[in-house]
DNA sequence: TGTACATCAGTGAACGCGCGTTCACTGATGTAC
DNA sequence: TGTACATCAGTGAACGCGCGTTCACTGATGTAC
């Protein structure tokens, strides 16, 4: 069996995505790990330290995927094309969101934890902004490489790419009807329409 | 003085939007809206019941304005071009998404409210998916008056438009640090981006 | 006009419930000699 | 090896507080005759 603690951010995890976070109590919380709400203040101060453990250990980040990215190699001697490139990023952007969005989003519902998370990730470099930043760069660097055109903003660009996938996640994780398109056509779709704009 | 349901449905519209929706208390209303908790009961029949009408009748549409857009007049009788209009647009969409994420994501913490309120605005066929349809229909008419390129994916350059305007809301809303585009500098950088996609 | 009654908007104070948190405790495991 | 003690993970039961909600009430305004 898991130690206690994984057990509790486990539950915890799972229960903010489901239920939420406002339904989320210490005993639904305790009762999910197969422990006492007593245990739950041996191994966190309180339910909002609990909260933003839950939010840095167990939230998937998207921000060591770009920064690879980011850092080259750029042009003729990559593994891959910059089609081949965005499309991935696309996929994985559009999943991470999918993943993390019901969570991030209810965090509006407390701002004190939305601001408390916001500085803890702030100090370490990341934070929501990050994303789009990184895919300038990576776009940056292809364009002095000479796979992008030279005029192209690539700003712009990857805010349209991540803002696509971002609200895709939003509008899945709405209740019933909303219906999106499938991934494996989402990806290839945004990447083909921007392609013009970015091919030299 | 307004009456009271009006001062009643502002003050929780203010709170959700500022203190976050779970600190918006009935005894935090009822200070804000200068009257008594029990006065909230004589309009409403309850706390869910007061949200779900906040969610209804104070928060904008961005419904209409693209409704308009979608039902044309398209090609050379239209009185502004392509790009005016998604510039209009686009305007429009991140200031609607300005106003409206910190209360909209909310909902997240409180997944039985969203859901009310899905089944509530989806009755009517708005809804959070309703935009980008309404977008692409619109980019859809212009294609057909020979505006846009026939092979355009038009459903692909609305979420792309509407998916930043989308994200750049989430990152102005998130607490400090988060610096965004101007909308006067984002709005043109955007539809310029999309416009060899675009244009026949 | 005055009088008696009805309606209405709104209130102060109380209620019960569920929440996060704490406390004194327990039984199992490790350690010294 | 046995014994005495220390440490540790975890608990059941209680606590106080703040929440949403209700209740019996009040004073102002309208209405009938």
């Amino acid at each position: 069996m898991k130690p206690a603690r994984a057990r509790i951010l486990d539950a915890a995890a799972e229960l903010m995505g489901t239920i939420g976070l406002a339904r989320a109590t210490t005993k639904e919380i305790a009762r999910a790990a197969g422990c006492s709400e007593a245990a739950l203040y041996k191994y966190f101060s309180g339910k909002e330290e609990l909260f933003l453990r839950v939010l840095e250990e167990r939230l998937p980040r998207l921000g060591p995927l770009l920064a690879e990215l980011g850092e080259g190699p750029f042009g003729p001697d990559a593994p891959r094309d910059v089609e081949e490139n965005l499309t991935e990023v696309v996929r994985q952007a559009a999943l991470f969101y999918e993943a993390t969005f019901p969570i991030a989003a209810s965090l509006f519902a407390e701002p004190a934890l939305l601001r408390r998370h916001a500085e803890g990730i702030g100090a370490l470099g990341a934070g929501p902004g990050w994303p789009p930043l990184a895919l300038a760069r990576y776009l940056r660097g292809e364009r002095e490489a000479g796979r992008v055109r030279a005029d192209a903003d690539v700003d712009a660009v990857a805010s349209l790419l991540l803002g696509a996938c971002f609200q895709r996640a939003f509008l899945s994780a709405f209740p019933d009807g909303e219906q999106v398109r499938p991934l494996d056509e989402f990806a290839p779709a945004l990447v083909r329409t921007v392609r013009s704009v970015l091919s030299p």
